[in-house]
DNA sequence: CTGTTAGCGCGTTCAA
DNA sequence: TTGAACGCGCTAACAG
């Protein structure tokens, strides 16, 4: 684990060289058995408190911390949740991490996040035995998967998704009502008078982006709009490519006068367009997004949005994994979240100044 | 118009596996033995093509991951960097944390953030010694921690720090210039004509906030400005916290007629109580802040501040890492990163309309 | 090329 | 109350 050469470097300036210690290392100082180091460690009451306290002070001394990783593939037991997540840059990750540490700080476990980095990185099949890593090798006593690819997963311990990628998940599963989300940001954004109503979609690939996507089409034809294809462009939940979508959106000649966009994310990448372009949001061009970031709100004007409770869907994930550590059976096993607009100050009627 | 692969089905349903499956497991369903299709895992070049497709179809068939608890206690290796953050919350870290992760996707490594939760857990031993399972115990083959209070670790794998509570830290270590960017803020705002300014500090354990206090002391020596105690609040880089102290200085008979908070989180706890009292900023109070968080710039109206990379140190303290893990040395063992002004609108000179 | 063997560091039986 | 022995799942020696 270390470099040989790093090693004899220290060692030669200070002594601060500490070969990993191991519970034998504190057998031998303190005069016991391992397994009598074992059961100070995890609070045995069968030790004289003489014993106890002789083993404990070498501990300290010796600065001794058993190692988690035998320790699990020992006891499978590690007092650790793990969460997968597909992306550290996204915001929508954060603030569901932000909801689940919550939660495990008032609890006795710890919290290990994973991330596989890029979201782009579509091969799922890598992602996905990368992560089983983490329960299987016993690193974790349950996990929480955000926005999975994969719908079915190889493992033991209790497994909680947010966002799956499938309508009736084999595991409990925390999701909001996209699709009536959607639906209600259109029927906001043609209620103010919009007939030409541009569409940049999530990834596709994603159960949550394709629903929002089937709202879109819901709430035009709840309008009597026809489906213009050429409206519709495909995104990532990312602003980088939402921001390309849009500049093709808004150089049309009969551009749209309102954008949808899948999530906030994508919206703050048509901000960016719409300035490239010289426009006006809202006067020029309305602009709606989906998820309510805490960003969303900071926006310059304020970005009216669909609010998906984000940081309570990693809070109820959290405790739902409690529950089932317990050995409890959570009540539901599909939570479903409703969603609300939020109406700020990105949307107006088309035409009004 | 939508490719098949995005269809959502709940069609190939796999039965879920209960018993976790090992590789002996797939030894017996394989008719070879353990070592083989540990050959086959780690890729080594002397297994027959038709043994290793025969083992690799039924690691494939079983849904089989090698666990990382097991690998790591025998091989010393995991091929994973570990990052241990204070508090998620809390947007520095974030970005941290987005640095990191730019770097690891690049490289062979994967990422594991630990973090403790509570920033408010001034407990630290217990802090330190959680994490110090993620090496000890093998999870990690280097570790990256985010201001530590601790400047002493029991670890053998590589370690860095990011803004160590040190001078002279033990280990190789990035920072910025944390004095010189608080005299920055100091000599800009008494450059506007500032004479009475407060300062909410940070949390003054920390070895960055007692510097940003020092430069505050420093700017007012520069221009001959006397301190006075009352205009210094002691808050912990928390908004909340920041809160308090900004409504005790803006309350006062003689209030300040700017206020430069030790971080962006804590400016943005300013905006908070001068909208509560009814004052416009900067026209009434001018704001400076410390670390140009993305955030920073979506404020209304937007924050001027003190940039450090905090990204940038992110991304270097993991090449750092790698450089360590490669058996090199790093260039520099103290990586010290200048503080640059970043002038927006919070900011006027005093009595201006 | 492949199988056998010996631990990695720890928790948990069983004896003593 | 304590210690010796075993095995968790895996990789790295060494045989064959």
């Amino acid at each position: 684990m270390i470099p040989e050469i790093f090693l004899h470097k220290k060692s030669m300036r200070k002594k601060r060289v500490r070969k990993p210690i191991t519970i034998l290392d504190v057998a031998k100082a303190a005069g016991v058995s391992v397994s009598t180091v074992s059961r100070v460690l995890n609070d045995k009451d069968d030790v004289s408190l003489e014993t106890y306290e002789k083993v404990q002070k070498v501990i300290e001394d010796l600065g001794f911390t058993s190692s988690l990783a035998a320790r699990g593939m020992r006891s499978h037991r590690t007092r650790i949740i793990g969460l997968v997540m597909p992306d550290v840059s996204s915001l929508y990750c954060v603030e569901i991490m932000q909801g689940v540490n919550r939660v495990i700080m008032n609890s006795e476990y710890d919290l290990l996040v994973y991330t596989n980095g890029d979201i782009n990185k579509y091969s799922t099949a890598n992602h996905d035995s990368r992560f089983v890593m983490l329960l299987n090798g016993s690193i974790a006593d349950g996990v929480i998967v955000v926005t999975p690819k994969a719908t079915d997963f190889h493992t033991t311990a209790p497994l909680v998704i947010i966002d799956p990628n499938h309508e009736e998940p084999d595991y409990p599963a925390i999701l909001s009502t996209n699709r009536e989300g959607a639906q209600a940001a259109m029927a906001y954004l043609t209620g103010l008078g919009h007939r030409r109503i541009g569409h940049i979609t999530g990834r596709l690939d994603l159960w949550s982006a394709c629903q929002r996507l089937q709202g879109y089409k819901d709430g035009l034809a709840a309008a009597g709009i026809p489906v213009d294809d050429r409206l519709i462009q495909f995104g990532d939940y990312t602003t980088e490519t939402a921001l390309k979508c849009a500049r093709t959106l808004l150089a049309m000649e009969d551009r749209p006068t309102a954008i949808f966009a899948a999530n906030d994310m994508s919206a703050f990448g048509v901000y960016q367009a719409a300035e490239e372009a010289g426009l006006c949001v809202p006067q020029d061009v309305s602009i709606i997004g989906f998820d309510n970031l805490q960003a969303a709100a900071y926006q310059n004007p304020p970005l009216t949005t669909i609010n998906q409770s984000i940081s309570e869907m990693g809070a109820i994930a959290t405790e739902t994994i409690l529950t089932l550590l317990k050995g409890e059976t959570p009540e539901e096993k599909l939570k479903i979240l409703p969603t609300q607009l939020i109406v700020r100050d990105s949307c107006q009627p088309p035409g009004a100044r």
